[in-house]
DNA sequence: CTAAATGCAAACGATTTGCAGCCCC
DNA sequence: GGGGCTGCAAATCGTTTGCATTTAG
């Protein structure tokens, strides 16, 4: 059997952790760089990319896509959706209340094994959409 | 007032309009520029991505992201998920049944404004996954 | 005719990788 | 003190763009 890798804390690792935790704002690998090199100014973008790698793998960060080619951390591990602003382009967590569970039955009767679903709502955020006519909610919704 | 703009009906459009007509796959450009090649061999790349563009602009397609770089075209319009098969890569359409419509009133009553949402179910599909035991289906599921 | 669209190639932005030196364990 | 990690720079990948030329209307 092939020897563990024997991984180690390094300063760059605990900066950048650091860097994320309890941050809800859903920052891009190059918004961490940014705010980690305030602490380390010699720090490469290529090592802020490394270790974020390695956070995902172990667990302790979220990696998402919001719809262009840019990768977002999400510190936050436990259920919640995503509303993302047509507008500004913030990404916000938010909490869909569901009837329950949806159904994925149909889809665990047809040999799908399912790890994980996530559910990204888009549209005008509260600070964008003043005085937007909230009458007709549902109006032009399209799900895609 | 600004002249509207002409829009041509070119070879190239309409080649690459048949190419993902009824298309379930969910290709890349790559995907379809390769295919559009067949028919019209000189086609660059730039052409298919602009061609694309202007069908998804238009609304006769969707550009969608499924956690990689790459865009993906989908010309089903109608209200559907995606099952991604993380051993494969596939994107398989799906229905799942949800218990009437997720409550989005209190998003609304925040401001929110709701202009589309998409559900992505991340697992092992019934092709890559076979003798899955079938007994636990939620077991680890992980909402992200 | 003439402006919109093409083909080509160079530019771009996000991310990855190869490598020599560094520094945790 | 040795191997994993770093910083740097070059490489990669998907996508966009500038420009001279072609082509639809």
């Amino acid at each position: 059997m092939e020897r563990a890798i024997r991984q180690r804390i390094t300063q760059q690792l605990t900066v950048i952790a650091a860097a994320i935790e309890g941050d809800h704002t859903h920052p891009s690998a190059e918004d961490i760089y940014l705010r980690v090199r305030k602490i380390l100014p010699h720090i490469s973008l290529g090592t802020v990319y490394r270790n974020l790698q390695r956070l995902v793998q172990d667990g302790a960060l979220q990696m998402l896509f919001f719809g262009d080619r840019t990768a977002r951390y999400d510190p936050t591990l436990e259920a919640h959706d995503h509303f993302i602003c047509q507008q500004c382009g913030r990404v916000e967590d938010v909490k869909v209340e569901r009837d329950r569970r949806m159904d994925f039955a149909a889809l665990v009767r047809e040999g799908f094994t399912i790890a994980a679903h996530s559910l990204a709502i888009r549209g005008v955020c509260h600070r964008c959409g003043p005085r937007q006519d909230a009458a007709s909610p549902d109006k032009g919704e399209r799900r895609h």
